[in-house]
RNA sequence: GGGCGAAUAGCUCAGUUGGUUAGAGCGCCUGCCUUACACGCAGGAUGUCGGGGGUUCGAGUCCCUCUUCGCCCA
């Protein structure tokens, strides 16, 4: 099984990934049993999470690697903690994502969806969805995402449809759906409403075009509108002045001229007009922004309606005659330019001024937002907010980084009504009928079952033409992916309330949010006791890498080139809590090859371990009694025991104590790059570099020491495997597998959490640490001195009673890695030589005559000993200060104590050291 | 315009309640194909913690202020 043939020096990530992804799949790693969760008399606390669903035709991208890597390292985690985990994954029919795609597939066809009528769009469509959908799933197993699969949801099947009626019914019975006339957010692309989190702001360079409007009564007098949007004037009802604004109090009543139509307009007061804004008179167009709207509505104004849903002007409602000839038919861009040349023409333009204004677009076909009168679906949403909005501030869901706590207070605390009705026909359909005879109680009857007769009266019902918003489904994610509404659904018991939401911070509001405010009306609780909110891809300019932009980069190719495992790594370390994380798209090699070179590292430990134990039996480990441990094994030990605990504190609690977060661990875990950094070290650093190197020689050499080592390494091996399997599964389920006394169909996947022991002192490990600043010292002397590597050198120890026994019992490892020859002496010789004073007082010199440079030695131990001459004072001051004595904690002190003594012992040699070489003074 | 946040090594960033001589990765420099690994090994250099002020025995960490930048919302 461990033939050299398959143990090559290089770790081969595509002979091993998906197989293994297979092996873990059949043995059913990832599927989750409800009935072991304790909620439903289970002996596991159950631990959940619901994947963000990708929409259905995505093709993954690093944004959503990220996104499932995060999640991954979490279950994974958790599954290896032994709680009955459950990874929910699933896909979102993304409105008009997909209808847009179609859309434009039917466009290359010559054709609209309204050549194929409702029926026949929508089939088309799911057709469009069964062929294409579905590739992201096989990326995320590819990237080795251990969802479960055999769950996996869908927002438009009929389950999950099932749970958007009956939350949309309850609602409405509740009396927080209703039916909106107001200016709501249009595309005249999509021909579909927005909501406000659709319509997403823009910077962009326009221009504030001032203009004068005659007094009706005085054409001698006139006053100077602002506006962005001179097109819109066609639709003005009024110009508002602010009541408290002296230049303007004395027009409130009387009329101005409208430009262009020559229509009188009342000069009306209201609050909205800014003084400070422009020349502060602003014009009020109802119909085409949602202010205006406001002020029309206040002051029982008309809203004629001028642009039609495709953004062209034209007569709509009210207008007759407010669209002259000259614009009508003219998009809403063209005829702004036509207005400003006819103002221009009469003398009514004052003046263009360039202007920056933020501008809202589309976000999924980035086309400028027309604010447009309609009817529309809302949901009340204040109602909703509340306990959503205690949630976060009792500690009951908390969301991380913190800095976004604020933001989500904020928005929470000015929540505006939702837009959910949708002019789409890709989506769940508005369970909304109207009857065309009788009048039903609410004017219109919301069924959880599809009507063909009124209730009310018998006669023909007609069923609301719109779809609903598509995170109107995915606000239910983490309850109906569950079963609700069904309350006694299995995985609604043992997996309700799930633990954590992982997610980019750009759906906070959209998602999030709604998500909480659904879980609290729903379900009478949060949906998950934490938000992570996790950064960014971006490239090395900081842009967020995008399609448009084409600098992304694309997860298969570097799981292709560099493997899942490196993809991971990569991602995983570049991750502060929050923080973006840089890529190179133009240079895969400098972003990806660390995690591939790491693979590869831990693929040579494994080599290195099985060529020196084999794999035969080992002594197992619980076996060993302390006093057979060498030095280098109490110290890996304890290495091991650190890096466990470091792991667990970056990871941090798998959910609260209680039902909510003390505030002292609000913030606590989730710093994956520390986890993985942590990990990484330890294997490493001093797994690699220390233990095997000074483990190579006990395990040349037959005999029961022989023996100990084997078993200490196995078993430090395993347990750096379990630390590292999160993050970089694959390498180290495949050297897991090969671990001598491995059991057939026995899965690191599976494995339990490593567990550190209780934190103690161990004076082996110190020991040892002697022995190894000993090496260090030494090679930073020959390599200061540029000693040929392969010469041997002498060296001279004075060691301090207490150590001498112990580093004579270790001097053949630390002249095997140091190339030396020590030996033990009284006291340092005279004479040319380099030297350094270890933590402790022991001294190590080397006589170098001939070969070192006086000179520079000297200039290394006078700049030494300055320096710690200068720290040692700025310590004796410390302490010679009474408020520090008094006022510091004990334990600090003290340890400013301890600190003040080894100064002054290391002080003293070095200056002995220092005057035998560079003289006196 | 309102709100939130950031500024630490050449780059990207850690530094969770104030308390070692401020760290890591990458990059850079020097030397090594040392029988697990050159996707490697050993060694090395690099910081007025954005400026100013304050609180404190003690400040990268807390407060104020200025500068610059970012994000969210209107």
């Amino acid at each position: 099984m461990n033939a050299p043939d398959d143990f090559p020096a290089q770790y081969d990530h595509a002979a091993t990934e998906s197989a293994m992804y297979e092996r873990w799949q059949r043995a059913g790693c990832f599927t989750a049993n409800g009935s072991r969760s304790d909620r439903v008399g289970g002996d596991r606390h159950a631990y959940t999470i619901v994947m963000p669903p990708p929409n259905v035709t995505a093709i993954l991208h690093v944004g959503h690697g990220l996104n499932a890597t995060v999640q991954d390292v979490l279950v994974r985690w958790a599954r290896m903690k032994g709680l009955e985990t459950l990874w929910l994954p699933g896909t979102d029919h993304a409105g008009i994502a997909t209808q847009n795609v179609v859309e434009k597939q039917l466009a290359a066809e010559g054709l609209t969806r309204d050549d194929l009528g409702r029926a026949s769009f929508v089939q088309r469509t799911e057709r469009f969805v069964e062929e294409t959908g579905g590739t992201i799933i096989q990326q995320l197993k590819s990237i080795g995402a251990s969802a479960d699969w055999s769950r996996t949801a869908y927002t438009l099947s009929p389950d999950l449809s099932a749970a958007v009626r009956e939350a949309f019914v309850r609602l409405f019975e509740r009396g927080l759906i209703y039916r909106g006339h107001r200016v709501i957010h249009w595309c005249p692309r999509c021909l579909t409403s927005l909501s406000d989190e659709e319509a997403e702001p823009q910077e962009t360079l326009g221009a504030l075009y001032h203009i004068s409007y005659s007094l009706a009564d005085d054409p001698s007098q006139s006053i100077t509108v602002a506006t962005t949007r001179p097109e819109t004037m066609l639709g003005d009802v009024a110009v508002a002045v602010n009541a408290k604004d002296e230049r303007y109090a004395h027009l409130i009543g009387r009329s101005v001229i409208l430009p262009i139509l020559d229509l009188p307009i009342p000069v009306i007061a209201d609050d909205y007009a800014d003084p400070e804004f422009g020349t502060g008179v602003v014009k009020i167009t109802p119909a085409h922004d949602a202010n205006d709207f406001d002020v029309g509505a206040r002051h029982g104004l008309p809203a004629p309606i001028v642009i039609d849903m495709h953004g062209v002007m034209a007569e709509v409602a009210d207008a007759r005659g407010r669209v002259p000839d000259a614009v009508r038919g003219l998009d809403r861009f063209t005829a702004r330019a036509a207005i400003v040349a006819m103002l221009e023409q009469s003398g009514h333009l004052v003046r263009k001024e360039t202007h920056e204004h933020n501008v809202r677009h589309c976000y999924r076909c980035e086309t400028v937002v027309e604010p447009r009168l309609s009817d529309q679906w809302f949901v009340r949403m204040a109602e909703l907010a509340a306990p959503a909005l205690d949630g976060a501030r009792t500690g009951r869901v908390r969301i991380l980084p913190e800095k976004w706590v604020g933001v989500y207070e904020h928005w929470m605390t000015n929540i505006r009504d939702w837009n959910i009705s949708r002019q789409l026909w890709w989506g769940h359909r508005v369970p909304v009928w109207y009857c065309k005879e009788c009048d039903p109680p609410q004017d219109v009857i919301a069924s959880r079952e599809d009507l063909t007769a009124c209730p009310y009266c018998g006669c023909d019902v007609v069923q609301d033409e719109d779809v609903l918003d598509t995170w109107f489904s995915s606000w239910l994610w983490p309850m109906s992916t569950l079963g609700w509404p069904n309350e006694n659904a299995t995985d609604l018991r043992a997996f309700y309330p799930t633990d954590v939401l992982v997610t980019a911070p750009e759906i906070l509001f959209f998602w999030v949010a709604r998500m909480i405010m659904a879980g609290y009306a729903f379900m009478g609780d949060a949906p998950f006791h934490t938000v992570y909110l996790h950064g960014t891809a971006r490239d090395t300019q900081g842009r967020k890498m995008s399609k448009s932009l084409g600098n992304g980069i694309d997860p298969m190719d570097v799981v292709h080139r560099y493997g899942a495992d490196a993809l991971r790594y990569t991602l995983v370390a570049g991750m502060g809590l929050g923080a973006d994380v840089f890529l190179d798209p133009a240079d895969l090699e400098k972003s990806f090859a660390p995690g591939r070179n790491f693979a590869t590292k831990l693929w040579n430990i494994g080599r290195f371990l099985l060529k020196n134990v084999g794999d035969g039996a080992v002594r197992p480990f619980a076996d060993l009694t302390p006093v057979e441990l060498s030095r280098a094994d109490a110290w890996i030990l304890h290495r091991l025991d650190a890096a466990i605990r470091e792991c667990d504190r970056a990871i941090g609690p798998l959910s609260p104590t209680g039902t909510t977060w003390r505030p002292e661990e609000v913030a606590a875990g989730l710093r994956l790059n520390e986890f993985a950094e942590t990990a990484r070290r330890f294997v490493w650093n001093e797994l690699a570099d220390w233990y095997l190197e000074a483990n190579k020689l006990r395990l040349l050499t037959d005999g029961a020491d022989q023996q100990v080592a084997r078993s200490v390494l196995v078993h430090v091996f395993d347990q750096a495997l379990r630390l590292l399997h999160p993050i970089v599964p694959f390498v180290t389920e495949a050297l897991w597998q090969r671990l001598p006394g491995h059991e057939e169909d026995t899965y690191l996947a599976l494995a339990s959490w490593p567990q550190a022991g209780a934190a103690r002192t161990s004076v082996a490990a110190g020991q040892f640490d002697q022995v190894k600043e000993v090496i260090e010292q030494m090679r930073r002397v020959r390599s200061e001195y540029a000693i040929p590597p392969a010469k041997s050198i002498d060296a001279l120890m004075v060691a301090t009673p207490e150590l001498r026994a112990t580093l004579e019992h270790e001097a053949p490892l630390m002249n095997r890695l140091a190339r030396t020859s020590l030996s033990f002496v009284q006291r340092a010789p005279e004479g040319a030589a380099a030297s350094a004073i270890l933590s402790g007082g022991t001294e190590l010199v080397i006589p170098l005559a001939g070969l070192i440079d006086v000179g520079k030695e000297c200039a290394r131990l006078t700049t030494e000993l300055a320096n710690l001459e200068k720290q040692l004072r700025a310590l004796e001051t410390r302490l010679g200060n009474a408020g520090f004595i008094s006022q510091a904690p004990a334990h600090v002190v003290e340890a400013e104590r301890v600190k003040l003594v080894e100064w002054t012992t290391r002080r003293d040699l070095l200056r002995v050291r220092s005057e035998a070489l560079c003289g006196k003074g």
